[in-house]
DNA sequence: CGAACTATTCCGTATCATGGAACATCAAGG
DNA sequence: CCTTGATGTTCCATGATACGGAATAGTTCG
């Protein structure tokens, strides 16, 4: 070990760690990919090292290389994964009544966004008052985190040791580090707030409330968004909006939270003592 | 190593492969999760080991223990890693053109379906002639690769190696091991034909078809399926059925191909010579 | 063609994962 | 309440496993 990890993970860990440090860096590239050497050194890892872990990622179709590139990038597995996941964690239409709500009561634009490695990614958006040519985020964009309100909202509220991380990732790759400068003031206000605000530094006069949506355990997974104009956007009215985003992202949390007792049903084949239902056999 | 394990892998990849089998255990389990020890016994490791294995990739998020229960779950993380790919590969946005072209030229119930781990998932579903209540599978419904037509397309176009796991994984949660009986003569006259045909043994009279998606690589990804009464699932009208889900098989593939070369765009952010194209950012 | 850059393979080393066994915790049943 | 039998968690000596520097192979571009 060169470099003076900060992880003081004694576990048997290390490689897992790092192979879920591979897949978080690659969900940063979409379907380009990148090659060896960027993820080398967006991780600080030698070359050798890099290569042996993507090779075991690639065996378990965990990662693949689009065509004849020498890219790398994630793999179809990962997609069945999500697939899986629908039966645990639909957080899209789990949002969805509070999703809609938001847009009848405030009339603005909302935006759902979830955190994706060092990224947060936009799930969901409903157009609102503003007009759509001012409007910036569509769904399915990815931003690293600290952009926007829309995902600082998120970042302020991860334990300190993860925001470092993400920091020192996204000025890694990011050749004009000035963005994230006075990144630790704004987590400060956000804290402070509990919501985030950020006026729109490029299309002027457009700014954005966020919250964060905890689960059980207060870990923000997940963000709720209103833009609107920004001379608009302070005072009663700021308080107002952010208040609504913050009552359905409670309502949220909650509706996860009652989740798991609702354990998949349908056809779901599951172990049991006495071996599966085997009723009803698909065709 | 206790076990003659079957893995010749000589490259530094042991608990990556364990982790990844792991997680694909965990996935076929739901929002319920699995206690330690099923996992042990399913996956042939031992306790200490996959106690270990789970706490890293808990570390990771990317599993999670369902409220106070001593059940593990695939956590958010996966989901997040999961919207991240609709960016690379949306299976199923790719297969819609063809799936309604399908639904509409038949006339009857069209499935997609991909594996998942050990399972196959019902990813879509346009209804057709047959009556609903005939109807067993439903999106997100789950089963055990080798029941099925649907999954048997898949299953047959496998290494041999891979499909031995399966059967060995689906072996051990299964209570009555008859269903794998005689899966390698299935899996034989699917690899001749090229589709795979089976009756529904419970409900009478209804009969599937399915042809695998392959990757570039010919690696079968997903399947097509349609399901009708079995006394017209035969003959010319079952070879026509094969040979149209046959072609758009085929041009899902081909799209598959493709899609690699259209990039991700949008305000994706992406690491660049001259840093990211900053000229909008979001609020 | 050859220089510069990037990817892949090799292989000796020591770090890290391993898993048996001890210990802790839980769930039933008396 | 305590016992009993189950499963879950922690410990730690051991050597197999992952490590990564350096050599080799491959690719790109002028």
């Amino acid at each position: 070990m060169t470099a003076p990890e900060k992880m003081a993970r004694n576990d048997g860990a290390q490689s897992i760690a790092r192979a879920a440090l591979l897949l978080r860096t690659l969900s940063t590239f979409g379907s380009a990919g990148a090659s060896l050497l960027q993820i080398g050194r967006l991780t600080q890892l030698p070359k050798a090292t890099v290569h042996r872990i993507l090779a075991a990622l690639i065996a378990e179709r965990l990662v693949e290389r689009p065509d004849g590139t020498r890219h790398y990038r994630l793999g179809p597995e990962v997609y069945a994964f999500g697939v899986s996941m629908l039966d645990v964690f639909d957080l899209k239409s789990m949002a969805q009544p509070s999703f809609q709500r938001l847009a009848q009561e405030t009339g603005e634009t909302i935006y759902l966004g979830v955190r994706c490695g060092y990224d947060a990614v936009c799930l969901d958006k409903v157009q609102g008052a503003l007009e759509s040519s001012a409007l910036i985020l569509n769904v399915h964009d990815r931003w690293p985190m600290g952009i926007g309100s829309f995902s600082l909202a998120i970042m302020a509220f991860l334990p300190d040791e993860e925001i470092k991380d993400i920091i020192a990732f996204n000025r890694l790759r990011n050749a004009d580090a000035a963005t994230f400068e006075h990144i630790w003031r704004s987590i400060e206000k956000t804290r402070k707030h509990g919501y985030a605000v950020r006026k729109t530094r490029t299309a002027r006069g457009i700014a954005g409330v966020a919250v964060p949506v905890f689960d059980r355990r207060r870990y923000p997974i997940a963000s709720l968004c209103a833009v609107s104009s920004s001379d608009r956007m302070r005072g009663g009215y700021l308080e107002a909006l952010a208040g609504s985003l913050q009552k359905e992202s409670g309502l949220i949390g909650a509706h996860y939270k009652a989740e798991r007792l609702s354990a998949a049903q349908g056809a779901l084949w599951r172990l049991a003592p006495g071996g599966p239902e085997a009723s009803r056999l698909p065709a």
